[in-house]
RNA sequence: UCCUGAGUAGCUCAGUGGUAGAGCGGUCGGCUGUUAACCGAUUGGUCGUAGGUUCGAGUCCUACCUCAGGAGCCA
């Protein structure tokens, strides 16, 4: 599979008048522009990126979304709806069936000289998208449509590739795709605000003896929830199957308004058997980079187009990143090189505390310039499954940082001993018995195992060099905003 | 949720308390193997919403809404 790739058409209304569509399967634009030699029938689908009138003739500019160039269809005027064609507008759909020859114009090798031309669909004058640039601000307003943008197109087919790229990143070294559920039951996985999941009448709710509301008569006969992480559930399967991986959904209630964070997203969750932090953060980084080559060989187009319009550093650093190893720091090593730094921050740098935003900037693009992975924070500012180290104050997280956008993956070695994860519990305020089966697995043929969550958007983000998470999800979920 | 900024034509924006503007787009015509074509004409407005100050508000004040950038939470 490739960037783009639309499968042929092989369903069509009854009742359409378009004999053509009744045709033998069509020609994708990608395939047709890239044909070895000329070709005396094809049939082409599409919509009208921009049509320009010439004295016997019109050229049409047709996109199917299979690829970012358009292909020129060469319109004569003794098409017998020609008066028809002529006030085709951008927007609209239509069905060519003809002759593939070299193009006579400058700019395109193929171009089709239509003998028959059906309009599917017309748009009219309010089609919004014009074939200059629209912001991605803009864009954003009409998201059914943005697909149809050069750009959004583009970030699309990349984001296919991409996810595409993962499983095979994962399958190649063995790795087994486990479905972790959507609906949990675990309400306290410090991952953030969740949302409930009931079918409990909001005006007249069942209560308690003491007025709360009793979820116990809820659906599952318990609170349930969206959930923020497959981690906890995706250790059992990793204390089973040695290797395995989630990818899907998650969804975090936060309210958060920045340009990093979604309330639905899709995140990439491996989790090793008999691996610990150093092969945790071997896996992470040989992942990052493998995604970055996949997309720079097999989405060129794409990514040209994000080098050109989106971020001029785009190619430089996606090459920079992959001519380097990754920096690896301690979070100790870190906390002392940004207070050696001559660097004036907003917020004081200090032991114990979570790096900021700006200190994080600050290490992978001021000072290493590279992607950089930290490990071994704090115990008190990371959750009770890290699994805490020999000196008693440092737990084995690693966050991987990159340039442009900060975390993109966070992970860590998971607690195996059964005493010391009751008693990170414990000092978490949560309740070993509310984890009973996680405990089990500690219980039970123990061994040590790590994982990490990779940010599927914030990796879409990095490889294309699109600042705003909005822009790489079709339909963004954010605060006060789910209109599609 | 907090801080900062913005909201004027379909889009991008100008408009310094006194007649609502430009470029692009759209439409019509011309020209032309064109390439974000070109030339001419034309179309286009609840100035985010609601109040207030003022003889007079797009412009000043207040509240709210929306969007953007930054912060926190994190992936």
């Amino acid at each position: 599979m490739e960037c783009g790739g639309i499968p042929p058409l092989s369903l069509v209304p009854s009742d359409h008048p378009a004999t053509l569509l009744a045709m033998a399967a069509a020609t994708s634009v990608k395939d047709a522009l890239r044909s070895p030699e000329p070709r005396e029938s094809i049939l082409v689908q599409g919509w009208v990126r921009t049509r320009r009138d010439s004295k016997a003739f019109s050229f049409i500019e047709l996109n199917d979304g299979s690829s970012l160039k358009n292909l020129q269809i060469i319109a004569n005027d003794t098409l017998p709806n020609y008066s028809d064609v002529q006030h085709l507008a951008t927007g609209s759909s239509i069905a060519v069936r003809g002759r593939l020859a070299a193009s006579q114009g400058k700019g395109q090798s193929w171009e089709v000289i239509a003998e028959e031309l059906t309009i599917v669909g017309r748009a009219d004058e309010t089609y919004p998208l014009q074939k200059k640039g629209h912001t991605p601000e803009f864009l954003r307003e009409i998201a059914h449509l943005r697909p149809r943008s050069n750009l959004f197109g583009s970030v699309f087919r990349v984001r296919n590739r991409l996810a595409y790229a993962i499983h095979t990143f994962f399958q190649e070294r063995g790795f087994v795709y486990v479905h972790t559920p959507i609906i949990t039951g675990s309400d306290a996985e410090g991952a953030g605000e969740l949302f409930r999941v009931t079918t409990i009448d909001a005006k007249s709710p069942p209560r308690t003896a003491d007025g709360q509301i009793d979820y116990a008569q809820d659906f599952f006969g318990r609170s349930a929830y969206l959930t923020v992480s497959g981690q906890l559930q995706v250790e059992a399967f990793a204390c089973a199957l040695s290797k395995v991986y989630t990818f899907g959904p998650t969804f975090r209630a936060e309210n958060s308004n920045t340009s990093r964070h979604a309330n639905e997203f899709w995140m990439i969750e491996p989790e090793m058997a008999f691996c610990d932090l150093g092969c945790n953060m071997d896996t992470a980084e040989e992942l990052v980079k493998y995604l970055i080559t996949d997309i720079r060989s097999n989405c060129p187009d794409e990514i040209e187009l994000f080098g050109k319009f989106v971020d001029k550093e785009l190619m430089a650093r996606l090459d920079f990143v992959l001519d380097r190893p990754f920096q690896r720091i301690s979070y100790t090593e870190a906390v002392e090189l940004l207070l050696k730094s001559a660097q004036k921050f907003e917020f004081p740098v200090e032991y114990g505390a979570n790096l900021q935003s700006e200190h994080e900037r600050w290490l992978t693009e001021k000072h290493f310039r590279c992607p950089v992975t930290v490990f071994n924070y704090p115990k008190e500012i990371k959750p009770f499954y890290m699994r805490l180290n020999d000196d008693g104050k440092t737990v084995t997280a690693m966050d991987v940082l990159v340039p442009g956008i900060g975390e993109i993956v966070g992970g860590s070695q998971r607690e195996e001993r059964l005493d010391v994860l009751e008693a990170n519990m414990q000092r978490h305020g949560l309740d070993p018995a509310d984890y009973k089966w996680y405990l089990d697995l500690r219980r039970y043929g123990t061994v040590p195992h790590s994982g990490f969550g990779l940010g599927f958007e914030r990796m879409l983000m990095f490889v294309t060099g699109v600042s705003n998470i909005r822009d790489v999800i079709p339909f963004a979920r954010t605060p006060g905003s789910a209109e599609f």
